[in-house]
DNA sequence: GGGGAAGTCTTACGGGCGTTCGAATTTGGC
DNA sequence: GCCAAATTCGAACGCCCGTAAGACTTCCCC
């Protein structure tokens, strides 16, 4: 709220991210708890002590508990979307229009993998976004039903890449892509680590994405 | 609890299953309900009341809410992992105590596939189990990080299979495929069929198993 | 520097939850 | 047919939850 009065911060006046303190306090622990511990488990108690902020915080500026999970899986979402779209034109371009398997897939999953490295700023929303898509209200669930217009544009590239394959087989394949995707939660990971004693290590995002396209990229071969 | 006493139909006191009718009315009623809409969104009331008993039932035959969930889990657990087994051993049998990797990833795919079958005694108990994955009580959620006994035979049977690979590599590729598996919940099936339109049913699950076969073993033979 | 808006705080309400208790009923062995 | 154990039942307890109300404080513009 003080950086419209002062004039040296005033860079810090960008995007529409710096509103009321006390909201992007919410926002942020919210999207954290949510993240590790799910919806249902984190009250609003739980997160107006988290961010330092009164319990009223959470109704007053986002209405309810429910809009304010809503508000963080719209917004992580757009932020992806915008993401893979990017990658997805930028590939068009290279290609003429018509990109190979592999450049679709990269679009589609290299955007998400980016946000699971250790040190990156979204690696907790990834997570918060995985949750949702099993976790969510009715309302989050709805969205991810019925609004496919984003994932559309990967399906539609993947159809006029292999026209030899049956559309049905294509949109299997994707499926099965997105499921490879989706299971990229922490606790899948320490499973994996344990049946692995070790061995295995997510850290290393950029070697996780090279094998999952290696192995998705694979599959469409087929 | 009858059967006892019902000379005739001696045949009924199969398995440990028929105990008192109350407890399996709960047990059912449960399963289907955490299936259908989680844990967290099913209360003790929903579950009596959708079984036609008592509302104490649950803690007198179980203990806890909690205790029921475990019990649930437990249960389906002992019965995928049976035939799972059973599966993998009998691709031994046929190759020699080396089955290729396509028959290792059969053993480990049929059986949830086989259970996702429209008219499968399972169907929602398949569902139960993707779900308590990601929603169980921190119990299960222990359980399934550190108990990797059955997943290791499979891993194990890869990693003969695959000797060239580096075993990191191997982990990461059941790691995927089981990803594919655990996607398989009703709400993305729903969302694939509004995204190919109606093409793609999943109703037919030898042919969704023959899929999931090919994209899997493609992967690992990448 | 005054006034209206925006934000913050304390407090509490109403409700649904898992669980428990004691009484009533049913069951099974003799 | 009786008695003790097992089960079912209705009712309530205590807890935590999301949300709202109202007083109070801070901010911003004129």
């Amino acid at each position: 709220m003080s950086p419209t009065t002062d004039a040296i911060a005033s860079h810090e006046v960008e995007a529409a991210e710096t509103e009321a303190a006390t909201k992007n306090l919410v926002f942020v622990a919210a999207e954290r708890l949510f993240a590790l511990h799910g919806f249902q488990n984190v009250s609003v108690r739980d997160i107006t002590a988290a961010a330092g902020v009164n319990l009223a915080s959470v109704n007053y500026h986002f209405g309810s508990k429910d809009a304010l999970l809503f508000e963080i899986f719209r917004r992580r979402t757009a932020e992806l979307n915008r993401e893979r779209a990017r990658m997805l034109h930028e590939a068009n371009d290279r290609n003429a229009g018509k990109p190979p398997v592999r450049e679709v897939l990269a679009a589609l999953l290299t955007p998400p993998l980016r946000w699971l490295a250790p040190d990156h700023e979204r690696r907790i929303s990834l997570q918060f976004l995985i949750r949702a898509r099993s976790e969510g209200t009715d309302e989050i669930r709805q969205i991810l039903k019925t609004d496919v217009s984003h994932l559309r544009r990967f399906s539609d590239a993947l159809l006029a890449a292999r026209p030899d394959l049956s559309p049905e087989e294509v949109y299997w394949r994707l499926h099965f892509t997105l499921g490879m995707l989706h299971n990229n939660r922490f606790a899948e990971f320490d499973r994996l680590n344990v049946l692995s004693e070790g061995t295995t290590s997510e850290g290393d995002v950029e070697a996780l994405l090279a094998r999952m396209l290696a192995f998705a990229e694979a599959g469409f071969a087929a």
